[in-house]
RNA sequence: GCGACCAUAGCUCAGUUGGUUAGAGCGCCGGUUUGUGGUACCGGAGGUCGCGGGUUCGAGCCCCGUUGGUCGCCCCA
């Protein structure tokens, strides 16, 4: 620190949305991938890993021109070269360019997971950042139904694992095929026409660009026109309707708890048959942990072959923020106190001894020597063991109750 | 893009109707006490009160602007 004020340098802010994090709420974080890591395993979905950076593009013509993630919300630039490039605003489009760009149609269905960052130009506020993170898996090549289920199932033993599944509610819905979904979309246009003059102004601005959006406003001068709206089931095509009642069954077989929301659309284009949401009251007005569903056409819009797929997202974030505050135990193993300058070579040696055993030790070896013990005693640990010098002999105390103690206690006791 | 609220020490905050050198707790540094001990006490460093204007004899406090943050709308994980 500068005590020359004449000479202050401003120092240059973090970007809008973009968090630094330290400690606990990183240790979550990555607790949280831990978890998917493990469970995507044993799920059979294989690890890839696809590219920050995209041609524009692969977002805008696969997401929907209209979307407001396309129209207002991209990082969309010009490289050094002239090429549109955009940071991803999600993972989907990315990995189907992947998919087609690679041959990977020789190993459909298929069946991967990823995470990492995403970028969006939007306002932060709870639960939502312009750089955010987020868990990715997708089966691609697969129409079955029981490609669906699986996704759910293991979205659902992902958040067991993480011990939030009691908050969090699985809420679906089938958007129909491309037959279904256009029969529906043109009854509930003809429906809202009917009552534009009582609809919101948001509402208004919906029935241009996306009518289904309607469905799910908040704003109380709508929800009496949205709860009189058709329900998609009777467009239904029996296909559609034999495929749903395969995903619920599916379901309904691993004891995947869910509820029909009929009123739930997803925003994005790409949507097709099954669209899904994990949902919970406790993260503010942010309230999707995972979201996802069916794309059938996404990869044919790309360029690609007809390919049917499925796949979710999870906030990563969101799913930080919900985990209970003990579900990591970071404490190291031992700390030392080194309460005698005059034995520091000796605590050296324990410190690196026990480090090279597997021990995460810390040292405590600066300031007043009679306050070590103190400070050493506040740094979460399961051990604490102090160095120091009693009647001219040098000493060792260890406190501690746990298995790993007495394993460090041999070890130290041996040097 | 729109709205509301907020901004004082490294952190969490107090600061009366506008009134002298702006405080506390925690943390950091030093000392005393204790001497197998997570205690208590004393002292120190650290702030042009986000920034810029204005009102006033006088502004941390009132007004305007600006930047940043938080939450909400929109949208989404």
């Amino acid at each position: 620190m500068s005590k020359d004020k004449s000479a202050k340098i401003a120092t240059p802010q973090a970007v809008r949305g973009t968090q630094d994090m330290l400690g606990d709420f990183a240790d979550r974080f990555q607790h949280v991938v831990d978890r998917f890591e493990h469970v995507r395993r044993l799920y059979g979905y294989k690890r890839i890993e696809v590219p920050v950076i995209e041609p524009t593009a692969v977002f805008a013509r696969s997401l929907g021109e209209t979307t407001d993630v396309v129209s207002k919300e991209m990082y969309s630039f010009e490289d050094r070269g002239g090429e549109g490039v955009t940071l991803r605003p999600e993972f989907t489009a990315g990995i189907a360019r992947a998919y087609i760009t690679n041959g990977w149609q020789q190993f459909a269905p298929l069946k991967v997971a990823t995470h990492g960052p995403l970028f969006r130009y939007e306002r932060p506020q709870k639960g939502r950042y312009r750089q955010f993170h987020q868990l990715d898996a997708e089966t691609i090549g697969s129409d079955s139904p029981l490609a669906d289920a699986e996704l759910l199932v293991f979205a659902d033993q992902l958040l067991k694992e993480l011990g939030v599944g009691e908050g969090v509610t699985l809420t679906l819905n089938t958007l129909g095929d491309a037959e279904s979904r256009d029969a529906w979309r043109t009854a509930l246009v003809e429906h809202f026409m009917g009552h534009r003059g009582d609809l919101s102004e948001d509402s208004l601005a919906r029935l241009d660009k996306n009518p289904l959006r309607i469905l799910d406003s908040k704003d109380p001068k709508d929800r009496p026109i949205a709860d009189s709206a058709p329900d998609i089931d009777a467009y239904l095509t029996n296909e559609a309707q034999d495929f749903f009642a395969a995903v619920t069954a599916g379901l309904d077989a691993a004891g995947v708890a869910w509820e029909r929301n009929a009123r739930l659309v997803r925003g994005l284009d790409y949507y097709r048959h099954t669209a899904f949401e994990f949902v919970t009251d406790r993260l503010g007005a942010q309230g999707t942990v995972i979201g996802g569903g069916r794309y059938d056409g996404l990869i044919e819009t790309l360029g690609g072959p007809a390919t049917p797929a499925v796949g979710w997202a999870a906030g990563i974030e969101r799913l930080a923020m919900l985990l209970d505050a003990d579900v990591i135990d970071n404490r190291l193993d031992a700390v030392i106190a080194v309460e005698d300058d005059g034995q520091l070579a000796l605590a050296m040696k324990a410190l690196t001894a026990l480090r090279g055993s597997g021990f995460s030790t810390e040292i405590v070896a600066s300031g007043s020597p009679r306050k070590r013990f103190d400070k050493a005693a506040k740094i979460p640990a399961h051990a604490l063991i102090s160095i120091g010098t009693r009647d001219g002999e040098s000493y060792i105390n260890i406190r501690g109750d746990s298995e790993r103690t007495i394993a460090a206690k041999a070890i130290v006791q041996a040097l």
